[in-house]
RNA sequence: GGGCGAUUAGCUCAGUUGGUAGAGCGCCUCGUUUACACCGAGGAUGUCGGGGGUUCGAGCCCCUCAUCGCCCACCA
């Protein structure tokens, strides 16, 4: 026996870095240069540059590694490869507030001066994401890394703009748009989210022009009627029909407006009239298409009333409402307020409430793409992991409406729309391209950016290279999985799927699976504002990477959420522990490859049947994205299977220089690395490292998954081992019952059953100097229990005192207490004539069976309690 | 207002063709048996959210209600 100078604890902070390090030199993160293996393929959902990695993110990019990890095992060739956003709006705002901070105002800086200082930014936070999600142990593609700003990716996204201009699916239009006043942009509808509020709702009179008295309208929002152009009544709406055409005069504006019939309002709602503002309220916007009214824009950039607002304007939009309705009640025309629940929106990134209001921004046609986007998911070209996801994809396609991709911002992919000075525009890849295509001069280009998902839409086919027809793109695209989280399918996600359709031709991935949401231990949202974030790098610093995700992937399948709970950490690194010193035990058994031996034991082809069991299931678990099955079978294999019995029964064996068990250890222990490589990468390679054996991979993570497959389940075997385990733990369970110490041997039991093949196993295993296989003398006070048909006696000798005896006794009372309780029930099913007759005849025949077996074993133990005196 | 998810042992969660409930942690008892006390042996613990229904049989299928969470939504 060679002990072999390892410590007894697993030290993670020593072997994790060493490992990342020596994988990338090896290139090991690059696809194999072998082509004609199978290519298995992901580009990672970049991060936002806006700062640090999450716990969300600790999970869904080691999922991502996980599966490339588990491919390249597997035999494929692995790209995935790994990149940054530029992240629009969230990073502008990140810079805008650190410059505000130091005093700076960014909207003087001007925008090349701004725009230098995102870069710098960027590289910060970039490099400290890029660390971070080395230290996660991401086996990523460094060498095809991409950022959306890049020269290349940056060309891919204006010959797309370019492209649908051409085609026609962009074009400019007046809409009512998202504004958000803070950050002085539009946000598409999915940057922004409802809060239910307090609020209030306003009856207001306003009176007919020729004197006749006043109609009542109701509005949440006073401030917007100094934009008012009519007041529209459901045409049905007896009430008013008389009325339809009347003027009406707009309080403290004075202009007159027409009162129209329209079939917007809801007569059941309010006063049912309603006031019309088309200019901030999409639905009076319609109303207003409609009518052919006018629509005044009474709000600058920054939700300041502006010059058409009289006396109000300079104000802002809050404190215009105030005077508004301060000026309405004193003339008397505020008929009532009442209390209003309201949805206000708001806008994700600034929280600032969202101004809806009439700009010309540009938009794209959305309705061909989504119906290209629905063909290729309700045929399941496209797979959704969750399944339940596909029915919500379709459903919002179903609904989508065109989508605004201009940007009032400054850091982006400025959009490539070039005028003429004449007012005439078009777009194209470059101003000489433009003033080609306008045969004119051109005079200014567009100012706005692309909204980030323009960009970040392309992700799948752009960092492979397109519109190049590279080898990458050839080769990889369309890529195999897509793991995101769920709050970015519609911003993200299906935006892809539209582009990649449209310009790659093709789907861009074939699976999306969404992962789940970490929530803090008791169920909230993890929040840096809300001071409820754990800091994954933290996490790693005190027990591991590999015990974060193993935290991490053993909560995650098909579920919405998991809640992070850092004791769960400290049981993975107990089990990574553990791993560690069950893989000592079996280096000090075996400091050179064993070879294969002549002939094996029950034990071992127990052992090898389970862990072809753990390969073919884990293997499944694998492919269907439920990665808690993977570590539950793991685990169970390992610890429960591997280090609680067999360890335990080749002790012996190996003390007696055995050469199976080493074998068996040694195969066992290499299968189970590999299968928890893409859990665990650093540990496992680690242990891997000090595998005997000149045979062995360089590196674990180029090795090959474990080859076992069902033909080498052994159930003969099996079933026959653990018949031995559940005796042995029968006499364990009788010993303690009775207070006998574990660690004092017994000297002597009774077997009486059939234990042939199993009785060294038992033996061994239940701390017993002897066993006797038969009957106790007649007249041994001995102790009883009975399991898999053998009866235990357990001789009490001396220490047979009267506490003992009445131990006994009140042990067999129970016993005998709980099986009348199932004797019982499977009487009333045997009873039962209808369960009997249409019960599946196995069925029956199972229930009889353990009914003969209960009812056998209930004599046994009354013949028991009454040499007991019972 | 629609949709989705959750509700199983004290806690966190498994439970995929309906056959009578499991794991980890925690708890209790015992234990330094030379891999591991970040360990080992044994033990206790559940009207599977409520109510109906289908079935010989329901944690699982159907209906309904309740609570929590999330997503979507143009009622002023």
């Amino acid at each position: 026996m060679n002990l072999i100078e390892l410590p007894t604890r697993y030290d993670a902070s020593t072997v994790e870095q060493k490992w990342y390090s020596l994988w990338e030199s090896s290139g090991l993160f690059e696809p194999h240069s072998d082509p004609a293996r199978p290519i298995y393929s992901i580009t990672i959902p970049p991060p936002n540059i806006t700062g640090s990695l999450h716990m969300g993110h600790a999970l869904c990019y080691p999922i991502q590694d996980a599966l490339g990890r588990y491919r390249r095992l597997r035999g494929d060739s692995v790209l995935v490869l790994p990149g940054q956003d530029h992240a629009g709006i969230a990073t502008q705002s990140v810079v805008a507030k650190q410059l505000k901070s130091e005093g700076q105002n960014p909207a003087a800086m001007g925008r090349d001066a701004f725009v230098e200082r995102v870069w710098e930014w960027r590289k910060e936070s970039g490099d400290t994401i890029l660390q971070q999600l080395r230290r996660l142990g991401c086996a990523f593609d460094w060498t095809r890394q991409r950022f959306t700003l890049d020269d290349d990716y940056a060309s891919a996204v204006i010959r797309v703009f370019v492209d649908w201009f051409d085609r026609g699916y962009v074009y400019l239009g007046e809409r009512v748009v998202n504004w958000d006043p803070v950050l002085e942009t539009s946000v598409s509808d999915i940057e922004t989210e409802r809060v239910v509020t307090k609020g209030k709702l306003f009856h207001v009179r306003y009176p007919f022009a020729d004197g006749s008295g006043h109609l009542v309208v109701a509005t949440t929002r006073p401030e917007t009627m100094l934009g008012d152009v009519a007041v529209a009544v459901h045409p049905s709406d007896k009430r008013y029909t008389a009325l339809i055409g009347n003027m009406l005069v707009l309080p403290l504006v004075g202009r007159e407006i027409p009162l129209i019939a329209d079939t917007y309002p809801d007569p059941e709602f309010g006063t049912g009239a309603v006031k019309i503002t088309p200019a901030h309220d999409a639905n009076d916007f319609e109303v207003g298409v409609r009518h052919n009214l006018p629509m005044p824009v009474i709000f600058d950039s920054k939700g300041k009333v502006n010059e058409l607002g009289g006396v109000y304007s300079g104000f802002d939009r809050r404190e215009a409402r105030k005077r508004i309705v301060a000026d309405l009640e004193a003339a008397g025309l505020l008929e009532r307020v009442d209390d209003h629940e309201i949805a206000l929106t708001v806008s994700e990134r600034s929280g600032e409430p969202i101004e809806p209001m009439l700009r010309e921004e540009w938009f794209v046609k959305q309705a061909e793409f989504a119906e290209l986007a629905s063909k290729v998911v309700t045929g399941d070209q496209i797979r959704f992991i969750p399944d339940r996801y596909k029915g919500i994809f379709l459903e919002w396609l179903g609904e989508l409406r065109d989508w605004n991709v201009s940007r009032n911002l400054w850091w982006g992919h400025r959009i490539p729309v070039y005028y003429a000075e004449d007012g005439t525009f078009t777009a194209a890849v470059n101003q000489q391209e433009a003033a080609k295509k306008l045969g004119k001069p051109i005079v200014r280009q567009d100012e706005r950016v692309l909204d980030t998902w323009f960009s970040s839409g392309l992700w799948p086919f752009a960092t492979l290279g397109w519109p190049n027809a590279t080898e990458d793109l050839k080769a990889f695209y369309p890529t195999s999985a897509l793991v995101t989280s769920r709050e970015i399918l519609f911003l993200w996600v299906a935006r892809m799927v539209m582009m990649g359709l449209d310009f790659a031709k093709d789907i861009p991935f074939r699976d999306v699976y969404i992962y789940a949401t970490v929530l803090t231990e008791s169920g909230k949202r993890m929040s840096k504002s809300l001071g409820t974030g754990v800091d994954p790098m933290e996490i790693i610093e005190s027990k591991g990477a590999d015990a974060l995700r193993y935290t991490l992937f053993s909560q995650t399948g098909y579920n919405q959420d998991i809640r992070y709970s850092e004791k769960r950490t400290d049981d993975a690194r107990n089990f990574c522990n553990k791993i560690w010193n069950a893989s000592r035990f079996i280096f000090m058994h075996c400091d050179e490859a064993p070879s294969k031996p002549d002939s094996l034991e029950d034990v071992d082809r127990w052992l090898l049947s389970r862990l072809a069991e753990a390969v073919n299931t884990a293997r499944a678990a694998y492919d269907s994205y439920n990665l808690q099955e993977v570590c539950a079978i793991l685990y169970r294999f390992f610890w429960n299977e591997l280090c609680d019995w067999y360890i335990e029964v080749s002790k012996k064996r190996l003390e007696a220089a055995e050469l199976a068990p080493k074998w068996v250890l040694i195969q066992s222990l290499e299968a189970f690395l590999t299968m928890m490589h893409p859990i665990m990468p650093h540990i496992t390679e680690e242990i891997y490292s000090h595998l005997p054996g000149e045979q062995k991979a360089e590196y674990l993570m180029s090795s090959d998954w474990p080859s076992p497959s069902e033909g080498n389940r052994d159930t003969a075997a099996e079933a026959k081992v653990e018949r031995a385990f559940a005796i042995t733990r029968a006499v364990r369970a009788l010993r303690a019952e009775m207070g006998l110490s574990p660690g004092k041997a017994i000297p002597l039991i009774y077997l009486d059953g059939n234990c042939q093949g199993i009785d060294d196993i038992i033996q061994g295993q239940s701390w017993v100097q002897e066993v006797i296989f038969g009957k106790p003398p007649e007249g041994e006070s001995c102790l009883y229990a009975n399991d898999s048909g053998v009866e235990i006696h357990l001789p009490m000798g001396e220490e047979m005192d009267a506490n003992r005896t009445a131990g006994e006794l009140e042990r067999l009372t129970k016993e005998l207490a709980s099986i009348d309780l199932d004797v019982v029930a499977l009487a009333n099913r045997l009873s039962n004539p209808q369960f009997v007759e249409r019960a599946k005849p196995e069925i029956v025949a199972d229930v009889r069976n353990q009914m003969t077996e209960l009812t056998d074993r209930r004599a046994k133990l009354e013949e028991r309690k009454r040499l007991f005196g019972g």
